[in-house]
RNA sequence: GGUGAGGUGGCCGAGUGGCUUAAGGCGCACGCUUGGAAAGCGUGUAAACGGGAAACUGUUUCGGGGGUUCGAAUCCCUUCCUCACCGCCA
């Protein structure tokens, strides 16, 4: 949610950029910042009354005190009068910033100033393209046959006591997942981030907080018995533990490794096959809180974090910028890593760094202390480091031959082996 | 699941209708003191939203919401949460 002080202060800056998003906000933006001005006005008024009435109310207790009933009557009915008044200026107020927060709502974060515009994903940017593109055999086959020659996924038994896409993970898949996760935090704690491990529900406090409620509200898994959510994704118990807290240091580094449930509706054929999209999926987080003044130097340093997890995998990845029409509605500056996994010939989103800048931390109240003592909101960033399915699918498709599946050197202290055969 | 006790500032904790402008303590910051430190002494120490160039100042906030009252941390209703004991349980 951006601040309706900061849309007061940019509001030209504003409009313009979000038109990088394809956002049309001056509509919006206008009345946002009128209604606002009325409920300044609304808040004098309320503030004048209130003056008054707790001073007569002071006034009553001492001639009470002194014996004066009959002055201190007279006051009383001057004194209901303001009540009336000052229950009307309230009810008035209240409306109004409820309906300055829904209108502040719709409005998306404002894009990082040299973000492209441009409508979907074929406007992405290629920043970067690293590696080389395995050539398989003729007989090469894809992650869902792969799983099932080696026993190392069993989607049926999934299906059994689940449903679709809750895969059953086993033997050297099994023990190949855990690696994974294994490393990735060895990874992340090495370049100094601390290692939590968050429960996976969360209230409803904590799903508005990261803005998983109410944009993504029907992704979610609910239950409605305790009123608590399954988590769509690291980010929201790790952020969320900073709600209300004013940072005194930065930044804060932390790292997690949960499983995360999405409902996903509607999305079917070949592009959910195998491990490509899953409603249970394990992810390692990275989630950093930020000065302002450094978030995208720390943005910059993610990315590199995790070019440089994809370099010791050994796989072949490419980095995008989003365009404006392809960013979320809470980023405002965003790099995709998409592994290739060759026996698809499909390139797989396997992380989403992201500033957010102030829209999180608003919400959150997340804030540090300026040098004057004022209170500021912090940036929030976040990305994937790694989420596994795909990186899995990529492992295993673009290192079959003929011997086996043969693992990365950088897995082999985690795995136990070298090879899958 | 049953029963009971609680939720007050960064933390602890007092507070049964106006002498609370939330006592007192701890912590923190600054100053005095000191060769330096500790102790001691003094001063200051929440947030949000307004007004003001600023100094300063108004309002709200004692878990949340509602009510009684001229006036509520204090009384009433409601809701959420925490803790303790019992039961069940990995």
């Amino acid at each position: 949610m951006l601040h309706i002080s900061d849309i007061r202060e940019n509001k030209e800056q504003i409009i313009n950029l979000l038109q990088i998003k394809n956002f049309e906000a001056k509509e919006l933006i206008n009345s946002v910042i009128s209604k606002d001005d009325l409920r300044k006005k609304t808040q004098q008024k309320s503030d004048e009354v209130l003056t008054k009435s707790n001073q007569l109310a002071k006034e009553i207790g001492v001639l009470y005190k002194t014996g004066k009933q009959a002055e201190a009557n007279l006051l009383k009915n001057q004194s209901a009068e303001l009540k009336q008044k000052s229950k009307e200026l309230n009810s008035c107020k209240a409306e109004l910033e409820q309906e300055i927060k829904n209108i502040l709502l719709l409005i998306p974060n404002v894009p990082h100033p040299s973000v492209l515009k441009g409508n979907a994903d074929i406007d992405n940017e290629i920043i970067n393209e690293v590696g080389e593109m395995p050539i398989l055999n003729d007989d090469a086959k894809p992650h869902w046959e792969l799983t099932e020659d080696y026993d190392l996924v069993d989607f049926k038994l999934g299906n059994k006591i689940t449903g679709a896409g809750f895969p059953v993970y086993k033997g050297k898949g099994a023990r190949l997942q855990r690696a994974l996760i294994t490393y990735f935090l060895d990874k992340n704690i090495s370049s100094g981030y601390t290692e939590y491990m968050p429960p996976l529900l969360v209230n409803e406090a904590s799903a508005y907080g990261t803005g998983a409620l109410p944009d993504k509200e029907g992704q979610m898994y609910y239950m409605p018995e305790d009123n608590l959510y399954l988590i769509p994704t690291a980010e929201v118990p790790v952020t969320n533990l900073f709600r209300d807290v004013i940072v005194k240091d930065f930044p804060i580094k932390c790292t997690a490794y949960t499983p995360c449930f999405r409902r996903e509706a509607g999305s079917y054929g070949k592009d959910v096959r195998g491990l490509n999209r899953l409603h249970q999926f394990d992810k390692v987080e990275i989630v950093q809180i930020e000065h302002p003044e450094n978030s995208y130097k720390t943005l910059e340093e993610m990315v590199e974090h995790i070019s440089s997890i994809l370099n010791e995998l050994e796989l072949p990845y490419r980095v995008l910028r989003l365009c404006g029409g392809d960013l979320s509605f809470t980023s405002a500056l965003t790099y995709d890593f998409e592994v290739y996994s060759a026996a698809q010939e499909k390139w797989l989103e396997v992380s989403s760094v992201s500033n957010f800048e102030s829209f999180q931390s608003n919400r959150l109240k997340l804030r540090y202390k300026d040098e004057n003592g004022k209170s500021k909101l912090c940036h929030t960033l976040n990305g994937s480091a790694l989420a596994l399915p795909r990186v899995l699918a990529a492992l295993l498709e673009n290192n079959q031959n003929n011997d086996g599946i043969k693992m990365p050197e950088i897995l082999h202290p985690y795995l136990g082996f070298d090879i899958i055969s």
